[in-house]
DNA sequence: TCAAAAGTGTTATCGCTACACCCATGG
DNA sequence: CCATGGGTGTAGCGATAACACTTTTGA
């Protein structure tokens, strides 16, 4: 056993502005391939905690801490970096657009989750396996609420699952699975959406405290 | 960044005896805490795949490859190994009870699942978030067949479905279920499944050919 | 013919799907 | 008062859950 292994985080950080996934972009800032596209990354050092480094990472790019953040996978392969073994233990990371869209990182851009450019090693499998993560967990767990506002209208919701789930989904339908599952509580208030629309929209929240006694007692929420 | 780290990789192996979840447990044969109970290990050197080392000690310590193998989760904390920075790329392994039962492999001992004995280092949080995903990926997949023989019964299979999910499960409805999911064919054949039994069980089989195309026009296994 | 396990059917309820119109508001 | 997007109800159908007896076979 030797210890002569190098350890990396990628983070692939995935947004929704209302009408699309999107994920952030860097460039690689050394040689080799100075300016090439990649996730956003940093080495791990052997004393660093590699979800702690993930989240520093988080903070600098997103300019804010409000990140849903989770293991995604170790990517490992021999030779996929060609400096040496480098491990890269990537991380998912679900943001509210609302908290990100203004800040601006030199060196970071957004770009559509499905027109990601292609990147550097293996990155682009990287945001492969987090946009498929997303898909199934949005059908599997109520986890679309951290990529939108703390409150927010049905059409918000509605449209983030359109676009996760790549199908429209019945307006009315939806409304009622959502209404029935109890998960949603309804605040009181309402915005206009869009400026220049008619009609405002109420706003609901996604109730945490109910969700966690429901799943105690053995609920599953699918999609 | 430097190349100080040390990969290792352990195997959460899970097989069901027709009764209860069971799993391989080892023991440490160095020092420090010789002796200790601890999952199936090994060190993975910076020119290795972690998931071929994984095969590889699959092989030795089951006597046999038809093993269903993906990766878990790396744990990465600093201080989880006191020899230094320590990464362990866990990997999940389910396979068919019938294929290792008489396979004795010293230092190697089947236990139930719920009574593995206090590990080292953090394997038990690893044995943990195995049968975490078995008993999700039971109820989104139709994995369950992996761990059973080829060909199989009825009871079996509703014996297993019991055990992962953890409750009664109406042996009607359970048949019924899957029956309409298409996913079984009848062999023609029957066996007795228990010595000593009066009547012989029907078996079938998984019809990875159809769930494979139902899979891909969109079909989605839910239990 | 009996003991033991395999295998089967019906009903009531619930959730899902498909579908089209009214409502509230600002301009 | 009209244009725009927000919001609502119902009917049919398929899935689920609850429930107990008949069949097959070896001993």
């Amino acid at each position: 056993m030797k210890f002569d292994v190098a350890l990396g985080t990628s983070l692939v950080v995935i947004a929704f502005d209302g009408e699309k996934l999107v994920t952030l972009v860097g460039k690689k800032s050394e040689e080799p391939y100075r300016g090439a596209p990649m996730l956003p990354s940093n080495w791990v050092s052997a004393s660093e905690s590699v979800e702690d480094v993930a989240k520093r990472l988080a903070v600098k790019i997103l300019g804010m801490d409000k990140v849903y953040l989770e293991q995604l996978n170790a990517f490992a392969k021999v030779y996929r970096n060609p400096m040496g073994r480098v491990v890269n233990i990537a991380h998912y990371a679900l943001v509210n657009w609302d908290l990100v869209k203004n800040v601006k990182v030199e060196g970071y851009e957004w770009m559509n989750l499905n027109e990601a450019p292609e990147m550097i090693f293996d990155h682009n499998e990287i945001l492969e396996m987090a946009y498929e993560r997303l898909k199934r967990r949005v059908k599997h767990r109520p986890i679309g609420f951290v990529l939108l506002p703390k409150q927010f209208t049905f059409n918000m919701i509605h449209a983030l699952y359109e676009e996760c789930l790549g199908k429209a989904l019945d307006k009315r339908n939806f409304r009622k699975k959502f209404m029935r599952s109890q998960l949603l509580v309804e605040v009181g208030e309402s915005i206009f959406e869009a400026p220049g629309n008619k009609k405002p929209s109420r706003l609901f929240e996604f109730d945490q405290k109910e969700y966690d006694k429901l799943t105690l007692k053995g609920y599953d929420f699918k999609f």
